[in-house]
DNA sequence: CACTCCTTGGTAAGCGCTTTCCGGCGCGAC
DNA sequence: GTCGCGCCGGAAAGCGCTTACCAAGGAGTG
């Protein structure tokens, strides 16, 4: 056997009329004589037959499925969100196609064209919005026509722009991080702050040293990444700043590699420094000593984006709770 | 604007005929006509048409699409495939969709003919294969029918199966890490196998034991977890294994997870025991102490699938290569 | 028993594209 | 000057489905 079976041939093995065929393997609100359903769902399972999804999209005008945009899939903080897209949609029927923007706002941009060239039904782009606005504009547009023709966009944090949302709590979360650290006993900050450009980054570290009862000693910013943590906390250690006492990274990773970076210098971690993250990705709880940070719910996140979709739109906050542990001890 | 700006009203908006439209938009082998294409490119700009990739697919008969199957995103070995497979797969202008199994048979089989209805071009299966050959039967023959309707499957990891494959070296790094340990001085091991039915796992804990001179003191059998590394080691210390000096888990997570539980319990790693994993994950090094490891390149094994596929087929090895940190000093 | 209404199967008209096939035109060759 | 050929637009036939719409038959009503 070559080739795809088709409706066709599975009316024809059934002796029935395509219409019936088609009746009677998808959910149609018409009632079809029970012989003949089973004719033709022994037909179909005789030939192998799987509907063509693409025949179906273009002949409903609609297609079953999600579209998913990240940054970067093997940062956990991005497949915890896909995980809950996923788990979502596959619950409401749904497919997802994803692809990865790698944070360059222009990939971005085209690679929502090109995933709007599937109709799917939802769009979820998670990943933070550039501080400088930069591409927001045909970004925008080309959102807004995606929603103009019947599409649902939802952001995953990226408060900035007009379409539903999943908010992601940086603020609250950051400002309570500093609260939390301040009554713990720490005076001297440092805040490893992640890309100038990058609104969640910018977000947290400003509700961090916003929070703080005077301004930090350093800031030093970098990429979103481990290796980044890692440079700018040995940048760090190299201004050879004394009064500094705790290191908030904005992120987990970054705050991983700077744990790295203290533990190659010999620095003592928590006794001489501590450390503190964001997100509570799943290794936080595991490196030594253990990271305290600011635990999201990013699997909630992902499936809250498809829910909101499908619902009523609007806009979710995802809550973000101060998870204390060894990495920073009561001073 | 409501709905979507099709062809048919780039042609008529540019005066031209849906064959020159088409002709102008996609890169056909014919010729069209400079200043009607520019005049099609013009309106297509302006209408902010994007092709629908279904009718498309319907059209060509065939989708630029490849499917990814994975058993749980969340996972780093899952994200690092993925992300590999997701980077091949753009290069080549392919859109990736992707589901996952949750380990289950039942679960994979569905999805796999799910997805057989996008009819996509590449098929690739990520996870392994249980080593009982539950599930193997209807899902070679749902891959069969597959591959006679002119698509590509990959399988990663899963030799058993008779299609192209990526296969990762489990045995021959398992066996080199065996020997590298009793190198290093180490004689008394316990393995954390994971489940006793996959293939992946038993292909590993198999070769390690087998490169030992002796048997191993114990083997406990578990999830691929992280949880069930933890719960898996508490075990083996509740059993009071004096003997043993190292234990060996099947792949990093779990091995993370056993470092917990030692540290909970207060036992000195490496002191005491010694700890190594499998994968090389990125948080490998990044755990106290520093995890040995077998380093695998997942996301080239996820870049090879998709050349795989669109190449000659046939299989493809990944290597393995041990990896000493900290977590096992010289004894 | 005649008439209407509801079922339910089938026919056929799309959905938005691609691609074959035709026909008209311009060119070089004889 | 005629013919043949190559080139390129456009008409139209699909691709595999869904879903109006129609028709035929059975049930219900007076």
């Amino acid at each position: 056997m070559t080739g795809n079976a088709t409706l066709y041939d599975v009316a024809r093995a059934a002796g029935v009329s395509l219409a019936t065929a088609s009746r009677s393997l998808n959910g149609s609100t018409r009632k079809v004589n029970e012989e003949y359903r089973q004719r033709v769902l022994a037909a179909a399972e005789q030939l192998g037959y799987t509907a063509n999804v693409s025949a179906q999209a273009v002949a409903r005008g609609t297609s079953a499925t999600v579209a998913l945009l990240v940054s970067d899939i093997a940062d956990p903080y991005f497949s915890a969100i896909a995980a809950g897209v996923i788990r979502a949609s596959e619950e409401q029927g749904l497919n997802v196609t994803m692809a990865v923007t790698e944070r360059d706002a222009q990939r971005e941009l085209e690679l929502v064209r090109l995933l709007r060239g599937q109709r799917p039904r939802v769009l979820v782009l998670a990943g933070s919005r550039f501080t400088d606005g930069a591409g927001d504009e045909p970004l925008s547009a080309e959102l807004e026509s995606f929603t103009a023709s019947g599409g649902h966009v939802v952001l995953i944090s990226r408060h900035r722009l007009a379409f539903d949302t999943v908010a992601i709590d940086n603020t609250g979360g950051a400002a309570a991080l500093a609260a939390s650290l301040v009554d713990l006993g720490y005076r001297g900050f440092a805040v490893l702050a992640g890309p100038a450009n990058l609104v969640t980054a910018q977000d947290r570290a400003a509700a961090f040293t916003g929070a703080l009862p005077a301004p930090p000693v350093a800031v030093v910013h970098g990429a979103f990444s481990r290796d980044a943590g890692y440079a700018g906390m040995l940048e760090l250690i190299d201004r050879g700043l004394d009064t500094v006492d705790l290191v908030f990274a904005v992120n987990d990773v970054m705050a991983i590699g700077a744990l790295a970076a203290l533990r190659d210098r010999g620095i003592d971690v928590p006794g001489r420094i501590a450390v503190a993250g964001y997100d509570d990705i799943s290794t936080a709880r595991d490196v030594t000593p253990a990271l305290t940070t600011v635990r999201v719910d990013l699997e909630s996140a992902g499936a809250a984006a498809v829910a909101l979709a499908l619902g009523d739109g609007g806009t979710v906050q995802v809550g973000a709770e101060v998870v204390l542990r060894a990495s920073t001890p009561r001073r």
